[in-house]
DNA sequence: AAGGTAGCGGTTTTT
DNA sequence: CCGCTACCTT
């Protein structure tokens, strides 16, 4: 979500204003700011440079002093000049999800703690929705017969005193740590007030408790702001999103106005229409009544796959033939669906039938094990505090310093009170073996001698030099050839970013750098210049248009994702997501599920979702009549998917029909009834046919062993 | 005491 | 199918 922090640009608007309805926003600000932040963008300066000569278009000259970022990166910078108010370090490091789990590990290690059942991401889930409801340790009221919520009590203070100690902030301090500072410091808090006179937020229904507070803090002076939303589409309130905000906003700001946007430009009035029909089941909203003067185009298509190679192959399929008969490019589409897990399987298929694409997304660049310890090392290098890229680098490449000796290490620090490298320095105090000793004082020269080094030559320079001497690529042949191959490239790749880095930049500082980096959003690494179908997640395309969607995988399980007791209000989100999906079509969308999926490396049947079910059955059409048949792609003659399944199906226009495999096997996965135990779900499978022998998890009997025709198949 | 490997367990979604 | 742990080998 972004916000945009301006001047003069909205000096004609009367503010406090709302707007609803952010998909459906006339040509005006939202629309502006949909197409000048979100596409094309590489870093947070250029689209704030692209967002300034948008907003002059639209405004005239005027639009001088505009800022344009992500709350995480307005408030980092806000941090960089006044944090040393509350008392942490301007040379703070931002720790992304990786270096908080391995720091809670850290503390579980030193601190003996059982953690019985709950697994340490459990742990790190509450202690960020606690930070993003901005409750401190001291104020958690924990209710102790609950494992999470007693161990979380235990954890969480020491999870905050140790990353001050190594002078880290992780994602929700830069949110809350700004208003900390501007409740402490009003003089601090004024001067952002005068910079900051009028204030939009794009995406309002997606900010929790702290970004409200920073905005309301910020405007209370000028009390020019105006924000944008649509609670329809609030698809975050898993890390603490909060709808409260954006519903009660007149509530909060009595003198505000109401822009009520309901006519839509973007999509056909069939899309539009489908997207209410599925939205309208949820049970908590704001009903508004949707409109359009754009043509009634197309009918939905549902792709039916047998399973998710044929699902993405019929994708494929759809794709090419738009090509050919509607005359798109491949930049016209996009596939957006639940799971990054997903895309895997549509690349392969999608680049089998040479269909150029682009993961936005997915594992991060950034988070690559080769590229993360190269960023490690800078981040040591912009810190030395940082115990947590200490403990990443300290062995790798691998230099004799194994989990023995950094215990000893580590017990030492924290005797002390000091960090991991202090106790580098004063090794004579502590007793090791020869050779141990020996390696560390290595290591220890190693960066002493690098350190000095890099401030003397240049950034860019200086990191090449580092991977040589530390021997990085000699350290990756060590793998397997393709993957080492790969890992190698990543490499590269790191080095021009850092290179082009260097080139944008009038003063390259290697601490801007890692800010850039660990702040950087999947949509600002998005290179769609090429002519390229983009994948990417559901929550990631929000905010995006494109002339042709698809959204594979409505199977139930993966969207609505989860088991089947999902709550109502999981539920609705979900449903908000499918939403959000059908919405970021313009022309056409095209929908799709498959009969079996493999989840775990098991193929398991698979029903389709509920959500289809939803669509109005005279939107719906499954012919897929141009292309079904088709074997005229050039798919190769190598290629290991099936032929498009056979079915004598489909001769239904609608979606709605139930599609029951009818296969006699029972599979892990199925649903079952049994006269005495009630229903239940397929676990094992020993055997075949009607005798075999099935481990059934009955909802209300536990697991049973039962004799396969002693059960009815759903 | 380090380092390599086999086997196990576990699934969102993002800054 | 991938990452991590526990164990086994050097």
């Amino acid at each position: 979500m972004s916000a945009i922090i301006t001047e003069k640009a909205f000096e004609y608007l009367d503010a406090p204003i709302k707007r609803v309805g952010s998909p459906f926003t006339p040509v005006g600000f939202n629309r502006i700011l949909e197409k000048a932040i979100l596409p094309n963008t590489d870093l947070i300066y250029k689209a704030a440079k692209e967002l300034k000569s948008r907003v002059e278009d639209f405004i005239g000259s005027g639009a001088k002093s505009i800022n344009v970022g992500t709350f995480h990166s307005i408030c980092a910078r806000i941090l960089r000049q006044e944090i040393h108010n509350i008392g942490y370090s301007k040379n703070f490091t931002i720790y992304d999800t990786k270096d908080q789990l391995s720091l809670i590990n850290t503390i579980i290690k030193t601190k003996n703690i059982n953690l019985g059942s709950l697994k340490p991401k459990a742990i790190l889930n509450k202690i960020s929705k606690l930070k993003s409801d901005m409750i401190m340790p001291h104020e958690f009221d924990a209710k102790t017969y609950i494992p999470l919520e007693e161990l979380t009590s235990i954890i969480y203070p020491l999870y905050m005193k140790h990353l001050a100690k190594c002078d880290a902030l992780d994602f929700d301090d830069l949110l809350s740590l700004p208003i900390k500072l501007f409740k402490k410091h009003p003089e601090v808090l004024q001067k952002y007030q005068n910079f900051y006179k009028y204030i939009l937020v794009d995406e309002y229904q997606d900010t929790n408790k702290s970004q409200f507070l920073f905005i309301d803090l910020l405007s209370k002076k000028h009390k020019n702001v105006c924000v944008v939303g649509d609670d329809d589409q609030s698809i975050y309130s898993w890390r603490g999103a909060d709808v409260s905000n954006i519903l009660d906003f007149e509530k909060t700001y009595p003198n505000s106005k109401v822009f009520k946007l309901e006519q839509n430009y973007r999509s056909t009035k069939n899309i539009i229409t489908a997207a209410y029909s599925v939205v309208k089941n949820n049970n908590i909203r704001a009903e508004k009544k949707l409109w359009s003067d754009n043509e009634t185009g197309d009918l939905i298509q549902i792709l039916e796959g047998r399973d998710e190679y044929d699902e993405a192959y019929k994708i494929s399929a759809a794709i090419q033939q738009e090509i050919r008969s509607a005359k798109r490019n491949f930049k016209d589409f996009a596939i957006l669906y639940r799971t990054n897990a997903q895309s895997r399987v549509l690349e392969q298929v999608l680049n089998r039938n040479k269909i150029p694409n682009v993961i936005v997304g997915g594992v991060r660049f950034y988070e690559r094990k080769e590229v993360k310890d190269i960023i490690a090392y800078l981040s040591f290098f912009a810190n030395m505090k940082d115990d947590i890229s200490l403990k990443r680098i300290i062995n790798t490449p691998p230099r004799g310093i194994g989990n023995k000796t950094l215990d000893i290490i580590e017990s030492h620090a924290d005797e002390n009170g000091i960090s991991l490298f202090d106790s580098l320095s004063r090794l004579n105090e502590i007793t090791l073996t020869s050779r141990a000793n020996n390696v560390l004082t290595k290591f220890h020269e190693i960066i002493v001698q690098y350190s000095s080094l890099l401030s003397t030559i240049n950034l860019e320079e200086w990191v090449r030099m580092l991977i040589d001497g530390l021997g990085y690529f000699k350290y990756l042949k060590g793998s397997d050839d393709e993957e080492s191959k790969q890992r190698r490239a990543n490499i590269d790749e790191l080095l021009n970013a850092i290179t082009d880095y260097c080139s944008t930049v009038e003063q390259p500082r290697l601490q801007d750098y890692l800010e850039e980096v660990a702040l950087m959003t999947d949509i600002d690494s998005w290179k769609d210049k090429k002519n390229s179908v983009s994948l990417m997640t559901l929550h990631s395309a929000k905010g995006l248009e494109f002339p042709v969607v698809l959204i594979p995988g409505l199977n139930t399980g993966l969207l609505p994702l989860g088991n089947d007791d999902i709550d109502e209000k999981a539920l609705n989100e979900e449903r908000r997501l499918f939403y959000v999906g059908i919405t970021r079509a313009e022309k056409k969308l095209y929908i799709a599920f498959a009969h079996e999926r493999n989840v775990f490396g098991q193929t398991k049947s698979s029903f389709e979702s509920q959500f289809l079910a939803e669509l109005p059955s005279e939107l719906v059409t499954n012919q897929t009549s141009e292309f079904s048949s088709s074997t005229n792609l050039k798919s190769g003659e190598s290629t290991p998917y099936k032929a498009p399944a056979k079915r004598s199906s489909t001769s239904s226009t609608t979606a709605t029909s139930s599609a029951v495999s009818k296969t006699k096997d029972p599979k892990p996965g199925m649903m079952v009834s049994h006269k005495i135990f009630g229903t239940g779900k397929i676990m094992r499978v020993l055997g075949h046919g009607p005798n075999s022998k099935l481990t059934i998890n009955f909802r209300s009997a536990g697991t049973k062993t039962i004799i396969a025709r002693y059960v009815k198949l759903f």
